[in-house]
DNA sequence: ATTATCTATAGATCTATAGATAATGC
DNA sequence: ATTATCTATAGATCTATAGATAATGC
């Protein structure tokens, strides 16, 4: 119909260097990830994964049997890949002690920083959990799971130590992530990456939020030097405030 | 091709009881805000549209000329019907005082509420979040913005006061609400509605997290009936801790 | 006369497959 | 010999329109 008919590429003979096979399949996730993160999975084509990834679609059905299955192989390089199990181990191990600012203050800055460093992501995951595909629970069984344990875990003893508030384990942990998660939800995933002024985030702020409230302690001055000891000032100088 | 070919309907001859236009115009709105919220914009077809209204594709476009203008109409009726601005006036006016802790308790059940009652009004809302739908923002507009105008307003005026804590108001308004939405979103948004156990939800427990932090205040007993007058003990007797 | 409603269908797009061809690795 | 790659296409599905028909309201 259009000019455009039969015989394509005039200058190249259409013999382009192969790929290997592994590195193909690579660009064909990178570049699902990528759209499905942007589009969900129903708003994104084969054909628009294949062009991204600059081959053609019969290849990509090739590589993967059905668009489901380009699903599963994201999580699967993101399991492979993200070095959570290292970063999640040294929680763990911190969560044995009973330094509560530290705790909070670690995972605040884990979630602020996951949705910083993988807002491609998170986004899918959030997708995926909307789209009511198994790739959300494999996901939260692989990554959530896990943490949740451990925290829930941290919070009973604390509890018990009468420290943290009583009440159901499971609201308290979320009265832990809640803040970091909801405020990455909304300006890192939900808003636009263009204005994403998601650099609010000040973590030092974000913990003292969770751990002692909006309100202002009685035990509490506004001027940081003058603060009462009533326990071991235990927090390092990780007084970054802004500053990345 | 199958024996279902021409003849349809032997019983009946095809001659229904017609509806009035605006009638039938909400079926098609209430089916698509339903589909539309279960599997998204992409998700959903117009046939499945005019399936689940008992009607055919052809009279769906007759009522909307594109599937996006359900979309639109889907918001508009939603800000026509659902009483928001009489429940938003009676929170700005308890705005208006001092009293942090029915502010507080306030907000977290209309967070709660909102979820619980307009489950699939904002799980749609996700959805045109995530698909960039212009409707997303429109609702923001609408419902998101005069209420958090409202609360950095407050947050404002209590930070001036010294009795919350000093820095961006921005977070502070998120700390404000970040619990109740996160906790809503998980367990009643991302999960499917048969085990969303969200009923764990206490508004008495999500305040106290809110405004005093997980950690126990020195100033704070356990046991619920000694609690040591720091301020006027102005809390009404809403302590229906788990009855609904 | 008006309008709610249908059947039929055009044209686009989408997933997946068939079958052929050329670059690579041993 | 193996395998990365393509063109072409089947079959399903999707949005939207054309054109006809029957129920309603005045």
């Amino acid at each position: 119909m259009s000019p455009t008919s039969v015989s394509p590429v005039p200058s190249k003979s259409r013999s382009r260097a192969r790929m290997h096979g592994d590195q193909r399949r690579q660009q064909f996730i990178d570049a699902a990830l990528r759209l499905f993160s942007s589009n969900g999975f129903r708003g994104t084509s084969t054909k628009a994964i294949a062009d991204a990834a600059g081959a053609s679609e019969a290849l990509l059905f090739r590589h993967f049997a059905t668009k489901a299955e380009l699903y599963q192989a994201i999580l699967q390089r993101k399991a492979d890949a993200s070095g959570f199990s290292q970063r999640f181990s040294e929680f763990r191990q911190l969560a044995q002690g009973d330094d509560d600012h530290a705790v909070v203050e670690a995972l605040v800055r884990s979630v602020l920083d996951s949705y910083r460093r993988d807002t491609v992501f998170e986004r899918l995951m959030l997708y995926a959990g909307l789209e009511g595909h198994e790739l959300a629970t494999a996901s939260r069984q692989l990554f959530g799971k896990p943490a949740f344990t451990v925290l829930r875990d941290y919070v009973v003893r604390r509890q018990q130590a009468g420290v943290f508030r009583p009440g159901d384990p499971v609201v308290l942990v979320f009265a832990l992530m809640a803040l970091p998660a909801y405020f990455s939800l909304i300006y890192r995933v939900l808003s636009p990456p263009s204005r994403a002024h998601a650099d609010r985030a000040d973590a030092t702020l974000f913990t003292e939020l969770v751990l002692n409230g909006v309100r202002v302690r009685p035990d509490e001055t506004h001027a940081r030097a003058g603060r009462r000891a009533t326990r071991p000032p235990a927090r390092p100088a990780s007084s970054s405030r802004r500053g990345r």
